[in-house]
DNA sequence: AAACACCTTTACGTTTACGTAAACTTTATC
DNA sequence: GATAAAGTTTACGTAAACGTAAAGGTGTTT
């Protein structure tokens, strides 16, 4: 169910095999807000939704700070005065810059792979032909192998 | 021209963006082969390809250890016997899906990046209604403003 | 009540990717 | 030939993102 209501660190750490040990570290920069039951910590939905973010910013090269910055300004929107609602809607903006930038880059990379998967599959296909011509050498000079 | 032959360390440094501290660096780590005329480093076109794909790589979340492991990696192919062959394909194969699963992360941030951005809108417009109710209100009964 | 799993804080250690400064040499320019 | 511009090595410093103890608090199971 994704209706759960809290999570324990733990059961989000297996969740998104991160350890106990980030989990806390992102609480400790204002990336996660759980809140307590004495000492212990308990995680609602929301923390659970920031976490997800949090490791796919990494996954595509965002700083903790950065992600970060895009909470924070997230939740100041939502008490949103004008001026935050422009200021988020320019930073929104710059971030589709960024992915935009990002999809080149992949497409590039992914060129650049097709390119050099294909320059392998040619050189394999070499390393046989030569096996092959060998092959039939050996069948028709067989004392040709192994000389010493 | 992208057919000069060398660069200085401070051309290329311009020419990407960045200092000339991080090229050494990049040479220290065996990312950069630059030959010498006496100690000034000159870096070949190939250098620079490396460069550009080091910053590609970094924009995508790669560590210059893992950008080495692939430039060796390659090179190696280059002397290629067919186990060598065989082991860059199933790194390419590796890089594919790492670009797949960024592709997917890169879709998702758009999505809610435009969802977000709705809602901006949505809450902007909502001021500017009220602003306009405000408006009337005031030629109405123009005492209802600044009550102090 | 002992053992065990799970949670906590505190705090020092580590790796990556450079920044920054010092002190020096080589090359270009006036 | 002096001076500036660009290059060099050496080496200590730093921010980010955790790892890794150490030392201890809950709680539930046997």
């Amino acid at each position: 169910m994704d209706t759960k209501k809290t999570y324990s660190i733990s059961e989000l750490a297996r969740e998104f095999d991160v350890t106990t040990r980030s989990v806390r570290f992102y609480e400790d920069q204002g990336l996660l807000h759980p809140s307590r039951r004495g000492q212990t910590r308990i995680f609602s939905s929301k923390d659970r939704v920031r976490l997800k973010l949090i490791l796919r910013g990494k996954r595509m090269g965002f700083s903790l700070a950065e992600t970060k910055e895009l909470f924070d300004l997230w939740d100041e929107t939502l008490h949103g005065n004008e001026k935050q609602l422009l200021l988020m809607l320019d930073t929104l903006a710059n971030k589709q810059e960024q992915l935009e930038q990002q999809k080149n880059d992949i497409a590039q990379a992914e060129m650049e792979i097709d390119t050099a998967e294909a320059r392998c599959r040619e050189a394999l296909a070499e390393l046989e032909k030569k096996k092959r011509q060998q092959t039939r050498a050996n069948k028709k000079q067989p004392e040709s192998v192994e000389q010493k």
